[in-house]
DNA sequence: GCGACAG
DNA sequence: ATCTTGTCGC
């Protein structure tokens, strides 16, 4: 069943709307515990046959990096995927599984943009203040602002500021010698400084934080374990 | 009008 | 995001 998600404009405009109340909303200065005990990775596995989701949140030890504890939440996908509206697909999914936790984070750290956003309300911002959880966006690719490639070196802990219309909105962080770099912005509760900071920390062996691994590695290992039922039945 | 465009 | 194995390099 290809459930299909049909959104006009006029459809997206309350969308777009409340992006500009979140905005109002942000706070960008570290408002953080005086210690880091817990941070959390999300992520959201899709299935576009079936017109399911499966989003996860996995708490990692900061000073251990061992997964302390994870949660899920499969459901329908109710939003499009639509560059600029992203958190509205990715959110319902994380909060139904955030609220199975029994360790709540301390920081969360999101696979996409926090204010590195057309409306400064990337996915990871969204999150935060619904949350109300000190938040950083950590994402692949860019999607707004540019950077000095010429200054970004190859060695790991190299970084750039993310600039648009000469306002820094994130850092360009070179995460491992030689890989690509990844975008740090802040997402809310938090300042850019400790933001990138916090994300090198949690990339000492591999391009993106541990938190964004273990998170994308549990939803697609559910997402697979579910295909796998449903051909069954 | 023509690209660009998180996951 | 997802379709997909081996393979080149540090």
């Amino acid at each position: 069943m290809n459930s299909e998600l049909h959104f006009t404009e006029k459809d997206l405009r309350p969308f777009y709307e409340q992006q500009i109340k979140l905005e109002k909303l942000v706070i960008d200065q570290d408002v953080l515990p005086d210690e880091i005990k817990y941070i959390a990775g999300v992520d959201v596995a899709y299935n576009d046959d079936s017109g399911e989701m499966i989003g996860a949140i996995v708490v990692i030890d900061f000073s251990t990096k061992e997964i302390v504890e994870e949660a899920f939440h499969e459901m329908q996908i109710t939003f499009p995927y639509v560059p600029g509206l992203f958190s509205f697909r990715e959110i319902p999914a994380i909060i139904e599984a955030f609220k199975k936790l029994k360790i709540k984070p301390d920081l969360i750290i999101c696979d996409g943009h926090g204010i590195a956003h057309p409306k400064r309300v990337g996915m990871a911002t969204h999150l935060g203040i619904t949350l109300d959880i000190p938040s950083i966006g950590c994402a692949k690719k860019r999607l707004i602002g540019t950077w000095d490639k010429d200054r970004l070196h190859s060695e790991r802990g190299s970084v750039e500021p993310l600039i648009l219309d000469g306002e820094k909105i994130g850092a360009v962080l070179r995460t491992q010698k030689n890989v690509k770099p990844v975008f740090v912005s802040i997402g809310h509760k938090i300042s850019l400084e400790t933001a990138y900071a916090i994300t090198l920390e949690m990339c000492k062996k591999y391009r993106l934080p541990e938190t964004t691994r273990a998170a994308d590695q549990l939803v697609n290992k559910l997402m697979k374990e579910k295909l796998e039922n449903d051909k069954m039945a």
